[in-house]
DNA sequence: TTGTATGCGTTATCAA
DNA sequence: TTGATAACGCATACAA
């Protein structure tokens, strides 16, 4: 690599000490102007720029913020991830970016990864498997400030940013009931995240408002083979005990339930009533348009970068204390929910 | 930062020269299989990790590739990010991804960041306001490998992966026109783009081809803002000359037109048929189901990062030589273009 | 206001 | 087979 030139060379260019150079250029007050001056005319003459490595060796920082998601393709998480880039650009943070593809065993070695200081900072949403958080105690006892969105892990003392998973899970159950729903299912992913878990909460305590009885096999624990997804939902909806609404509680089961109402002589909404979480653009657009609980995604970046940029700027003035954030999210009913 | 211990600690630990314990770590055939393994088992116990930053300023290289896309949320881009992440992951690199949100002023700001050596290659896709690659080609004559996929700059001589633009814009105009259009219009962003020249091309071919004249107004150049795209194709759609196909050569125009359609009492495709280059999985659950010209998102990022990878890991032996490196599209015909 | 010297944590060269 | 030393490029403490 024909790398460029060094704060010695261009000193030796302008006959001066490096110490000078680097001041003028970090613009300290102990420089006059005119030296200022003609050092950074120096510097963009010859191109100068700071060698990212020795500094951060020097200063002992990155300037960097690892995001950690557990899928990429995921208008949630592409969303969240805009909103961290927003924020971090302006203050001038890069973004390492992983996708663990809902593997633990790659989260696993991700967070080892990230052991060696690499990011000055983590914010991230785990996989659907993670149940023991070891790997991101770890990081945490390593005083490595560190986040999570949406995917929380319970266990680590910081704070975490998701949405009022059980009230608009209980809300949207109740509009399906409103809709003229009787047998309503859940399709969940990763039993033991706690997002899962209170989404499912939302979901039995609306049910059971209604004096209803809950039934297990409403409840449909789904894995991340879409195919897989789609023959159980079929299955589902072939049973002489079908349900005649579905909540799911994660975007690509809705895709994954649309694939499966095709192979099935059903119609969304006459004989099936559909809502489900997600952040995708053409919700609209889908045939029938998709009544969503809408995350704000964009919000939760901005939240997570500004809240980590601030810690690693001000460290004494800001703690990541335990604590969860909640915002809100939107229910918008489309026809996949209409009354027949 | 808590960061852990460094090599000279566990040096003195081990009663070592620091010299012997990278040695060792580095697995140097100069070290007795015993030192090795004391010093491994005492790294591990005391949690030592190689300061990144230390190691990338010894050997001038960071392990880390840099991927700038103009967008985000788009089933392209993050196909093809995915790509590049898991052969980059296999091979121990690390990504830093920027999003230039078809901003050319942000595209340069991203640019000049890394100008001083932060990645080791960049794999791109440029804005489609890109015109001028002076910005570029700065990077691109400090040595820096560079490569672009699917949005490139031409005049950069480097290694380029894109799809047969041409061929499949020439044929889906043709699938149109079998299935009965007789006035397609073209949906296109970025004029200066040589894919959008390419796909407007084989658009054009296409239409000659049937010695039909090309009409100008046919030819809708749209922008990044999504309801003023909605509001242009919706006056196209109402014109006394409007169209009865619509071949958009960009996934979001494709959402557009359906937005406009619904705005009218066109339907799709007994009014107009529509068939969009798209990468999006929900493109069979449209309605109604779209028409797409399907580019290979991941192969084009596994392709970009092994030949990246293979440049840095052997500088000598492979040369990122100017060449166009294409991989075909396939087209899925849905209902959105089909015969009455 | 500027210059000198040191060290951040590695790896590589040279010596033992 | 191991150890001492220097150097990567920068920023800071201290000197002038």
């Amino acid at each position: 690599m024909a790398s460029g030139i060094s704060l010695k060379e261009l000193a030796a260019e302008l006959k001066l000490a490096p110490s000078t150079v680097s001041r003028a250029l970090n613009d300290s007050y102990e420089i006059s102007e005119a030296t200022k001056k003609k050092v950074i005319s120096m510097a963009e003459k010859l191109n100068y720029h700071a060698n990212p490595f020795a500094r951060s060796l020097r200063e002992n920082k990155s300037k960097t913020i690892a995001v950690i998601i557990p899928e990429r393709i995921n208008s949630f998480f592409a969303q969240v991830m805009d909103g961290i880039e927003e924020v971090a650009q302006e203050h001038g943070y890069h973004l390492l970016i992983y996708n663990t593809h809902e593997d633990l065993e790659r989260e696993m070695k991700i967070v080892n990864l990230l052991l060696n200081g690499r990011a000055d900072a983590i914010a991230m949403s785990v996989t659907s498997q993670t149940k023991d958080s070891s790997h991101l105690q770890k990081l945490h006892n390593r005083g490595l400030p560190i986040i999570f969105f949406d995917r929380v892990s319970p266990e680590i003392p910081t704070t975490k940013f998701i949405t009022n998973d059980y009230e608009s899970t209980f809300e949207g159950t109740k509009h399906l009931i409103q809709q003229g729903c009787k047998k309503i299912a859940f399709l969940t992913l990763g039993k033991d995240l706690s997002i899962s878990k209170e989404r499912q909460r939302g979901f039995q305590d609306a049910i059971t408002s209604e004096g209803w009885e809950l039934q297990p096999s409403m409840i449909v624990q789904c894995c991340h083979e879409e195919e897989t997804n789609v023959k159980l939902i079929e299955e589902l909806l072939l049973s002489p005990n079908r349900p005649d609404g579905i909540l799911s509680s994660v975007e690509k089961l809705a895709f994954a339930t649309y694939h499966a109402v095709k192979r099935t002589d059903l119609r969304i909404p006459y004989d099936l009533k559909l809502i489900s979480f997600s952040n995708a653009s053409t919700a609209s657009l889908l045939n029938p348009a998709l009544t969503t609980i809408t995350q704000p995604a964009l919000t939760i970046g901005y939240e997570c970068a500004k809240l980590l940029i601030k810690k690693l700027t001000k460290p004494n003035h800001y703690d990541l204390i335990d604590q969860v954030i909640t915002i809100p999210s939107k229910i918008t009913i489309r026809e996949s929910t209409c009354q027949d």
